[in-house]
This record gives structure tokens, C-alpha cells and sequence, in this order.
RNA sequence: CGGGGUGUAGCGCAGAUGGCAGCGCGCUGCGUUUGGGACGCAGAGGUCGGCGGUUCAAGUCCGCCCACCCCGACCA
């Protein structure tokens, strides 16, 4: 490709509002553009390393038994209702209506495509195992979308999913997964760790999340390093400090002028925050049927710890669930700020009410907690004693320096962008959807499916942010949109000379089978060499009357500082040889890892 | 959805108290220059996010709406 026809201009200044290095040098350097919030175009340049993330996509998928198709980006809403995922998710979902009135999906994930396909299709266990993929567009409409292509609204993914006979053929089909993913990501070049996840709205019964750890990442991930345990903090468990116990004394209400935080309220006592209850009021929406109803719900932890809300969010089986506003906690009869269980009215006119303690509670004797009367808490709140709850379960975020739930190592806090994931979906879609088939014993039985997936797009943004420095990017030899750059220092003494060379190693480079972009422009030097680091290509060469004159072509790696003169009749050699070192050092990367449940 | 912020040329930004819409980069033409974002001269480019209002006069004041960004909530 000739610069001078590339469909995209560099910037000296980023767009404002660009906060991460790969947003910033992947909007410099013209390989995306916004056209809305959380919606980019893929410009050539971007493109051409999207292909080949995807290729590598491909060779990995189908190294183990998959099968590339395509499924529509538009569905039906019935094969949604069928699943009741129309119901469960709430404004992420894109629906509209054709032209006859009636309701429609744009994909979010192909799950219940898959199920529909396998009823037709499937019939017999000699059909199965099955392992079926795409690489397709999926619209999920994220309340807030950021950091370029790290977090979109619309986005490319590659989603297999495997179709097994029973849950052993199901574990097979996600531990070859769980090794080809490494090896994706590691062919990408990126470093990846594997934790275990939320099955969020896949529902389902096992996952691991894929996570490319950096500072700049969304996601926040307990590490052990002694014993591996590594989870995202959504499900993190840990091991929890129980007080000593205690015999229960006689409630005490107790003056409390002006202690509405935890903070407040301990310092006031004189007393740790572990011997507090911290209430939480937070409104459900829970699904019943085709409906679903609002709860108010009472989560009660220990002063101390903070509330997981996607913990609770389970607890609840709750389709969504956001904090109770101060005319809802009044209504409920409570009393923002000194608010409790204790004394709360059995009923109200607003809406039910559910209360869920953490799974410590119970062990956390003479506790101070809201009197439900403003100004005022009680002493010795004794959980069983004074009140009781609905759901009792585990309710509470792990942090850094918590202790390890599986050995006597301590929990580190890290950040993480979540790159892909594995599901274990089992019989959730193919039961709901009558996706059976029939077995050898005559007897027909779910099929057992498996839903696997990564984005591309942010895949390509971690890979940025991991290879920049101060000038731009710098890609990996297997994912870059071009493997050569060639800088013509035209103009001058020789301007002809140089023209005429750097044309014709540009024509031997790609009869080579070389990508080569070549900067061709009436630019002077800086220009293009600001541009060849901006853009990152892995492959300098520079075409310049200096070098000319020894009959020499300058070689330089992008993540290198040499600059080596290679004779002209070595020069495609050279880079071939070049590019086959690049690619071993990528290779290298690419290693077994034990799979860990 | 809550809090904060920003919308003026392709990008980055300036436009006190209302009074001819500007700067840098980029772009076009001509000339000079050519190994790390060159220089001169001459140019092009704007519904000032939208609608309504106040006013002799609105980029500027008022109201409503929209879009985008950041933090949180939420999310794979």
C-alpha cells in the first residue's frame, strides 16, 4: 500500500476525551474512528489486524474440530421468549419491530440461534460431539461504553459453541478451549491470566474469564499467589476473619446525633467498624414468568466489609437491581441513615420486602445497628435473637489483603481487562428450547452446550496498550497491519535514484509475499519517520541517497534501536529473515497451561 | 440511572462586561527545501450541537432538547 492512497491520516493530536494509550495511538495513528459513543469503524489499516487476530482465531478453533459458519445478526424475539432471556435482560438488549409490527433482536450472542439450529439438525448421538463457531457482529447496548475499543456497543466476536452428548464430553470440549485460548492470545502476544467468572446472563454453571492484566483495565481480580486462586472480584471468595463469640447482651438503644456512615457511627461508639451492621438498601427486579416484580431488599453486612452486588444479584436471581433512593427507604418504613431490620413494619403499601445477610452475620455477635429512628442505633443486635432474614449467603466483595479462600496465602487487588470467556452452559438452552437428541439407549436427552467467545476489537486495543512506547505502536509481527514500512527520503541530490529504488523494493518486497506500506509522499523525512513509529509497523527500511551511496538499504526493528545498512541484493533476504525471527519470538510465547477448575 | 464536564473549520483550542467569528496544526496552488513532525507567498474551509425566547443586535443572556467525555451504578 502507497501511503499516498491510504485510506487514513494520522494525527498529530489526539481527539479530546482519549485517556488510554491504545484509544489515543489507535485514533492517532488512523486505525479507528468514532461515528458514535461506543461505535468505531474499522479503518484499513485496522482491518488488515483484525483479519489476522481473527485468522488466528480461526486456526485455533478449528485445530480443535471447529467449524466456521455464519448466523444472522437479526432474530426473531420468539427464540429469545422461548429461553426467556427476552424477558431477564433489561435496556442491553437492542429490540425493534419490522415492518409487520413485529418484535425483533439484534444479536447479543447466538445462544439461542445455536439451540434453534441444533433441534433441526441434531437427532442423534452419533452426531455428536459438534463444535460450531462465527465471527459476527454483536450489539450489546452498554450504559456506558469507554476507552475506545475496549468497552463498545457494537463489536466483533468470535463465539464457538460446542454441542456434547453429556457433561464429559462437555468438559473436553471447554478444556481445549481453555488451552486454545491461551494459545490465541499468546500467538497475539499478549500475556494472559485465566480466573473464574460470573455466568452473568449465560447462566450456565461454570466459567473462566480471560484477563489481560493492566492498570488501564475495568475489571478488578483477586490473585493468590501462593496456591493460583484467581477470580474476578464479581465472585471472589475469601476466607472471613470471624470475631470471637460472643454471649449475647440485652439490646441497648443508644443516642447516635449525626451518625449516618459507618465511619461516623464507629468513631462515635469508640468501637471498630467490625462490630457494626451496615445496611444496604438496593430495589430488584426480579423475573416471575413473562413479568417480573420490583422488591425492596434489606442486604445486611458487617460494618467492615462492602456488599458484592453481583453476589447479591444471584442471591436474588434478580434481573436487575440498583440502590433504593431515600423516598423508597421511607416508604418502606425505615429510616435513612438509622435504618435496620429491627422494628421495621411487617408490612407496607410499597413494596415487598426481602432481607439477606451475609453468611458471617450469624457468627457476628452484639453487632450496633439502626434503631429505625433517626438519631438513635441499638446496641447488641444479635442476628437470630432480634431479627431474622429471607436469604442467608455469602454477600460481600473480597479486597486486597482478605485472606485466600483455598490456602493460608493473602488476596492481591489487580486490575484486568476481560479479553474472553468460557461457559459451561449445560441443558439451560437446549432444555428450555426442546433441543434433544436421541440417545443409545433410545431415550431422548438435552444436548449439553458450551458457549465460548472473544472480541476481537478489544483483543486488538489490549494488544496496543501492551506494545507502545512514546512515539506510537508497536505490533507484534503477527498481527500488524503491514510487516514493512518503507520511508523514501526523496527530494535532494539523488531524488530520482531514490524514487526509482524505493519503487522497485516495494514491487520485489510484496512478489516476496511481504506486506509492505510504502511511504511514497513529497513529505519531508520527519514526517514519515514519525509516522512509521506512530503507526508501529514492526519493519523499517529507509530509502535515502546517504545509504544509497554504500549501495546499502537501512534495516530497523521497531522495537529495537539499532539500525543495521544491508547490501541492496540482500535486502529481501534480510527481511525474510527478519520476519521469521519475529515470528519465533512469538511462538515461544505460546505454551501449555494446566488447566485449573 | 446519579454526579461532574464539554459542544465554535478535518484535529486541538481561544473568543471579559452582547456589537464584522479567530489561532495552531492539517488542507489547496506556486516556489524554495529534503535522514526525525521545513520555509515563504497566495488561498479554501463555519447552519458557532438543535429548537425556542430576550434584545436594535446573541457564539456570548434565558429556557427546553440532543450529542459526546469523565467518575459511579451496570455489564460479557
Amino acid at each position: 500500500m502507497r501511503m499516498s492512497k491510504l485510506f487514513s491520516q494520522t494525527l498529530r493530536q489526539a481527539p479530546a476525551g482519549a485517556k488510554i494509550p491504545s484509544h489515543i495511538l489507535l485514533e492517532r495513528a488512523g486505525f479507528i474512528r468514532q461515528l458514535a459513543a461506543g461505535i468505531y469503524t474499522a479503518m484499513p489499516l485496522a482491518k488488515r489486524s483484525l483479519t489476522k487476530v481473527e485468522n488466528i482465531m480461526r486456526a485455533e478453533i478449528n485445530a480443535i474440530g471447529g467449524q466456521e459458519m455464519a448466523m444472522p445478526v437479526i432474530h426473531p424475539a420468539e427464540i429469545w421468549q422461548e429461553t426467556e432471556r427476552w424477558y431477564q435482560i433489561g435496556s442491553e438488549m437492542g429490540r425493534f419491530k419490522d415492518k409487520n409490527e413485529r418484535d425483533m433482536v439484534l444479536a447479543m450472542t447466538h445462544e439461542e440461534v445455536v439451540a434453534d439450529l441444533t433441534r433441526n439438525e441434531i437427532h442423534s448421538y452419533r452426531q455428536l460431539p459438534i463444535l460450531i463457531y462465527h465471527i459476527q457482529t454483536k450489539w450489546r447496548d452498554d450504559p456506558r461504553p469507554r476507552a475506545g475499543l475496549i468497552r463498545v456497543r457494537e463489536f466483533t466476536m468470535k463465539d464457538s459453541y460446542s454441542l456434547d452428548v453429556d457433561w464429559e464430553g462437555l468438559d473436553g470440549q471447554y478444556r481445549n478451549h481453555y488451552q486454545a485460548y491461551f494459545n490465541i492470545f499468546h500467538r497475539c502476544g499478549i500475556p494472559v491470566i485465566a480466573v473464574r467468572s460470573d455466568v452473568g446472563m449465560m447462566g450456565g454453571k461454570m466459567a473462566h474469564e480471560y484477563m489481560y492484566l493492566t492498570p488501564n483495565g475495568e475489571d478488578t481480580l483477586l490473585l493468590c499467589d501462593k496456591c493460583k486462586y484467581a477470580a474476578n472480584r464479581h465472585v471472589a471468595i475469601f476466607e472471613k476473619d470471624a470475631l470471637p463469640a460472643e454471649e449475647p447482651q440485652s439490646l441497648e438503644k443508644v443516642a447516635t446525633p449525626h451518625c449516618k456512615t459507618i465511619t461516623e457511627l464507629a468513631e462515635f461508639l469508640d468501637i471498630p467498624e467490625a462490630k457494626t451492621a451496615k445496611a444496604i438498601f438496593m430495589v430488584a427486579d426480579i423475573p416471575e414468568g413473562e413479568t417480573s416484580i420490583q422488591k425492596f431488599v434489606f442486604a445486611i453486612v458487617r460494618g467492615d466489609m462492602n456488599l458484592n452486588e453481583v453476589k447479591l444479584t444471584n442471591a436474588l436471581a434478580a434481573k436487575e437491581l440498583r440502590p433504593a433512593t431515600e423516598d423508597e427507604i421511607v416508604a418502606i418504613g425505615a429510616v435513612p441513615g438509622y435504618a435496620s431490620p429491627l422494628g421495621l413494619p411487617e408490612e407496607n403499601d410499597y413494596m415487598p420486602v426481602v432481607t439477606v445477610v451475609d453468611d458471617l452475620i450469624p457468627d457476628s455477635y452484639n453487632l450496633v445497628a439502626g434503631a429505625n429512628d433517626d438519631g438513635y442505633h441499638m446496641l447488641n443486635v444479635n442476628f437470630g435473637r432480634d431479627y431474622n432474614a429471607d436469604i442467608i449467603t455469602d454477600i460481600t466483595s473480597a479486597r486486597d489483603g482478605d485472606a485466600c479462600p483455598e490456602c493460608d496465602g493473602t488476596l492481591r487487588e489487580v486490575r484486568g481487562i476481560e479479553v474472553g470467556n468460557i461457559f459451561k452452559l449445560g441443558d439451560r438452552y437446549s432444555k428450555a428450547m426442546g433441543a434433544t437428541f436421541q440417545d443409545k439407549d433410545g431415550r431422548d436427552k438435552p444436548v449439553i452446550m458450551g458457549s465460548y467467545g472473544i472480541g476481537s476489537g478489544r483483543l486488538l486495543a489490549s494488544i496496543a496498550e501492551e506494545y507502545n512506547d512514546e512515539y506510537g505502536l508497536i505490533w507484534p509481527i503477527s498481527v500488524t497491519p503491514y510487516h514493512v514500512y518503507i520511508v523514501m527520503i526523496s527530494g535532494g541530490k539523488d531524488a530520482e535514484n531514490v524514487e526509482q529504488v524505493s519503487a522497485q523494493l516495494y514491487q520485489d518486497l510484496q512478489a516476496a509475499g511481504i506486506e509492505v506500506l510504502f511511504d511514497d509522499r513529497d513529505d519531508s523525512p520527519g514526517v514519515k519517520f514519525n509516522d512509521a513509529d506512530l503507526i508501529g509497523v514492526p519493519i523499517r527500511l529507509t530509502v535515502g541517497a546517504r545509504s544509497l551511496k554504500k549501495s546499502c538499504i537501512e534495516m530497523k526493528r521497531r522495537d529495537q534501536d539499532e539500525r543495521n545498512l544491508i547490501p541492496m541484493d540482500e535486502i529481501i533476504t534480510a527481511v525474510e529473515n527478519e520476519i521469521a525471527v519475529m515470528e519465533a519470538e512469538i511462538v515461544e510465547k505460546v505454551v501449555e497451561v494446566p488447566f485449573e477448575e
